[in-house]
RNA sequence: GCCCGGGUGGCGGAAUUGGUAGACGCGCUGGAUUCAAAAUCCAGUGAUAGCAAUAUCGUGUGGGUUCGAUUCCCACCCCGGGUACCA
């Protein structure tokens, strides 16, 4: 009988569902071990054999681990708030947590047939109530802290208020904008209103107006990871710069930390580099440049203090602060044409026209700090108001695109570095010997940086500085399928709903999905969307206080789900707390962390970022959620094409299952190629694996019959036992599964031919190969008299006395050249090794009496006589 | 432009530390079995020359280090990813 996939796998399937064979354990002796998937968005679409890449190789790493002795924690759920949902909402009317639900029902029937070992007792949903309660919960939390820079780490707002009464912010060194300073008196003397005010400018959730994207076709504001070549991620519509006041993150506070914590964990290199990039660390200074004829001073960032004796002129971004205390009267109409014009062009328009130059002068002239000179102010568009201070000193001789904006509008440039070339362009080294540099003359790049900032510092014009490219991430968006957030307004001030009060904070009914008639988001339409503080209730518009109408962003659940599955229980069952110190504790960090590297700039950051925060207040151990990540690449169709439905060529992975069964696609899936290549899906390659399961039950069969036997394995069997036990142990522990199936292939081929039906060389092998293929190793466990499931045997131990050989073949090479073999003991040592060559017949006739230079012995593999 | 990866048969890919390049699978060729097919099994399969043993060449290109290089170094070409007025 041939090996009826179909009713094996419906059995197993059902007995794992049953006997809960997967759920872990939170009170354990064995030690830990959590295998984290990125949970899917479960969209209208279903699952192509794409998706399960990922899970199928973290599977095969999480039961490998459970025989390994661990107590494995392996759940799986659902990210699933976001703007499909809502959009098919609009167009439908649909409710999107029916399509929702759907949605995951489908996902779920998809997932079971591939056979994965979820402990799907502890499924989350981030847009159930249960769930998001603690999303809000986090964000109240968010409110209720500032990044004390001095301590380096979150604290209670508390602290800070206590700082202010004592001493007033004046000595408070935080992450925060620049604001007016006030002493301890002053603050006793605000009223509320004031002192909420100046509290939310320190807060890690805060609102307050940025420059932001704002999407006009989605109606929405998206962070710097949601925009792509000035596109929306999603959907792809452009996004301009608009100044709106949104609710903002402060993870800009963390950049140091989040990039210095890269160096503690296991992530592919390119990923880390990645996050180094967005990050965007730079080391300079920040320079104080006096106006001439005014009080105003305009900060400018460099990372070439040394060549400040080259700036000739400086350039303020067109949105800075002082362009309009700057212009004076005869260039009031030019500078004001040229900001109307720059706030026209959209992003992309920007960056498609990079190369055209623009700008206008203001009419002021600055004082050069160190050379004492004026120079001209102009402002530009090159010249970005969010990085650094949003204005720059021009250094022409160094800067590409300061010589291209001196030599258009006919500025000087200066060459302040010996042999630079500005004939042509600009001649950014790195090193050389200062000219034209005053005091600074003769002095190398490095010295000379130093020397600026020493003299900048003691004339308290300028300070050593770092900057970093990372900003804080916008968190508020204009629509309704996403996390209310617990707040409400009194006189226009921000204030949270009371933690034990955030149940009642759920998503409100309204009759329409789309933004209000008066441009208002969705949650304008609610009703019932007022907050009494006295009641601790949702209470008719008009009866309390407006409640926020935004929601929050995707990645709002998907920062911090991985520790509700640290809980016991379904989601509504778990407790009054969002994760409780003995499950994470005992849990501990992602050991392991599968996903795909496009999450490198968002998710992935986040994620961080909100495990430092919590760690900071004390709430969990660790500072890093994962310790090892691997990115699983993409499967493209088979002309390399992403899988699409738009292009029509989705391999749908319950064709495949109907066809070859699961553990065929599963074994196929990871027989493609590493995992984390992109590879596009072949279909004859199947037929391979599904060749080599109906080989691996006929080793079992004789007939229709089950024929094992109890006699003792030879050397041969056991060598080819062993052999497999070595390459599969190894290649799954370094995540090579391509590699460790093509092993046992090749074990199943050995044992063929060796006509080997006994079950101590059987048993183990059937082990060996669980974990790839589950349900007809399980199956095949049950035939052999096993009671338990095969994912709680033993992994196979590995003797290395098995793989040794009596006599090796010692090929002979003369300065490289294979001559002859010689067939050598094999427990000979290296001495031994050159005594029986140079004695060798072969030997000596070559040699004809010389004596070779020196004899290179390599064990196993070659002896090379080198003349 | 800058920063990371990578380039090996007809194809997907092995080669873990510098040590017999091409494991394993697909495809292809020939054969066995069969009325026939499917399935299965056996043999072959980097290129060139040869009946063969064997020889020469061969890991993007050119050079270098080494007894020995897919692996290390230098220069270049090509492909993939990230990022981009970041001062």
């Amino acid at each position: 009988m041939e090996y009826d996939f179909l009713t094996v796998e419906k059995k197993w399937r059902e007995r794992w569902a049953t006997d809960q064979t997967f759920s872990a354990e939170n009170n354990s002796t064995k030690p830990s071990y959590y295998v984290l998937d990125m949970f899917p968005y479960p969209s209208g679409a279903g699952l192509h054999v794409g998706h399960p890449l990922g899970y199928i190789a973290s599977d095969i790493y999480a039961r490998l681990k459970r025989s390994q002795g661990f107590n494995v924690l392996h759940p799986m759920g659902y990210d699933a708030f976001g703007l499909p949902a809502e959009q098919y909402a609009i167009q439908t009317g649909q409710h999107p947590s029916v399509t929702t639900a759907q949605n995951i029902e489908r996902y779920r029937e998809q997932l079971d047939l591939i056979g994965f070992s979820f402990d799907w007792s502890r499924q989350v949903n981030t847009s159930s109530p249960e769930f998001y309660r603690w999303t809000q919960w986090i964000f109240v939390k968010l409110f209720h802290s500032w990044y004390n820079k001095s301590s380096n780490k979150t604290e209670p707002i508390e602290s800070l208020i206590e700082a202010f009464e004592h001493k007033g912010n004046t000595e408070v060194f935080s992450a925060n904008d620049p604001i007016d300073s006030f002493t301890a008196a002053d603050w006793k003397s605000f009223d509320e209103h004031q002192k909420r005010s100046i509290l939310l400018k320190y807060r890690i959730a805060y609102r307050a107006e940025t420059f932001v994207n704002w999407c006009p076709a989605l109606g929405t504001v998206l962070a710097n990871d949601e925009v792509v070549n000035g596109m929306s991620e999603r959907g792809g519509h452009p996004v301009e710069q608009k100044k709106m006041m949104q609710w903002s993150l402060r993870i800009s506070a963390f950049a140091q930390r989040l990039r210095d914590g890269l160096e503690t964990i296991d992530w592919p290199d390119s990923l880390k580099e990645i996050q180094r990039n967005w990050i965007g660390r730079s080391e300079g200074a920040e320079v104080s440049f006096q106006i001439k004829n005014s009080r105003d001073k305009i900060k400018v960032f460099t990372t070439r203090p040394d060549t400040i004796f080259g700036a000739t002129f400086m350039v303020l971004a067109p949105e800075h602060d002082l362009v309009g205390s700057l212009t004076t009267r005869e260039q009031q109409k030019h500078v004001s044409e040229y900001i109307n014009y720059s706030k026209g062009r959209s992003e992309r328009e920007r960056m498609a026209e990079a190369k055209k130059i623009t700008g206008a002068f203001t009419g002021s002239y600055a004082i050069n700090p160190i050379t004492g000179e004026e120079v001209p102010v102009w402002i530009a568009d090159y010249v970005l108001a969010g990085y650094g201070t949003g204005a720059v000193m021009a250094v022409p001789s160094g800067d590409q695109r300061d010589w291209d904006f001196a030599s258009h509008f006919d500025l000087p440039i200066v060459p302040v570095i010996e042999g630079q070339d500005v004939s042509e362009g600009a001649d950014d080294r790195k090193d050389g010997i200062l000219i034209n540099s005053g005091f600074l003359n003769g002095k190398s790049v490095s010295q000379a940086i130093e020397e600026v900032i020493e003299r900048l510092e003691k004339e308290k014009l300028g300070t050593r500085k770092i900057n970093f490219k990372l900003r804080d991430a916008v968190f508020s968006r204009q629509r309704y399928w996403g996390e209310p957030f617990p707040i409400y307004y009194r006189d226009g001030i921000p204030y949270t709903v009371d933690e034990d009060k955030l149940d009642q904070i759920k998503l409100p009914e309204i009759d329409h999905f789309k933004p209000t008639e008066t441009g208002e988001p969705p949650l304008g339409r609610a009703k019932k969307w007022n907050w009494d503080p006295k009641a601790g209730a949702i209470v008719e518009n008009g009866s309390g206080y407006p409640m926020d109408l935004n929601t929050m962003p995707g990645w709002a659940g998907s920062n911090w789900y991985y520790l509700r599955y640290m809980m016991e229980g379904k989601t509504e069952d778990r407790g009054k707390e969002f994760v409780s110190k003995e499950a994470v504790n005992y849990w501990n960090q992602v050991d392991l962390y599968m996903g795909g590297a496009e999450h490198a700039t968002g998710h992935l950051l986040y994620f961080r970022f909100i495990t430092k925060f919590l760690y900071d207040l004390g709430y969990i151990p660790f500072d890093e959620p994962a310790k090892k990540l691997i990115n699983q690449g993409m499967i493209q169709a088979e002309d390399g094409q992403k899988m699409s439905k738009r292009y029509g060529n989705v391999v749908n992975p319950d064709d495949v299952i109907a066809e070859h069964g699961a553990d065929a696609l599963r074994l196929h899936e990871m027989f493609l190629g590493p995992i984390e290549m992109h590879k596009p899906w072949n279909t004859k390659g199947i037929e391979g694996v599904s060749k080599f399961m109906r080989k691996l039950w006929r080793l079992f069969h004789m007939g229709e019959e089950l024929s094992i036997s109890d006699e003792t394995a030879n050397i041969a069997e056991l060598k080819s036992l062993h052999k497999c036990i070595q390459k599969v142990s190894d290649d799954m522990e370094r995540f090579s599964f391509n590699t460790s199936v093509s092993a046992f292939m090749v074990a199943v081929n050995e044992l063929t031919d060796l006509k080997c039906n006994k079950r101590v060389i059987l048993e183990p092998l059937t082990i060996l190969i669980s974990c790839h293929a589950p349900h007809i190793t399980e199956e095949l466990w049950e035939k052999l008299g096993h009671k338990t499931s095969i994912s709680e045997a033993q992994w196979p131990v590995f003797d290395q006395k098995y793989l040794k050989e009596d006599s090796i073949n010692y090929p002979i090479s003369f300065n490289g050249k294979t001559r002859f073999q010689l067939q050598l003991p094999a427990d000979l040592g290296k001495d031994e090794i050159e005594k029986e060559v140079m004695a060798n017949e072969e030997t000596v006739k070559w040699l004809q009496g010389k004596v070779p230079k020196k004899v290179i012995i390599v064990p196993k593999r070659i002896v090379n006589v080198v003349m």
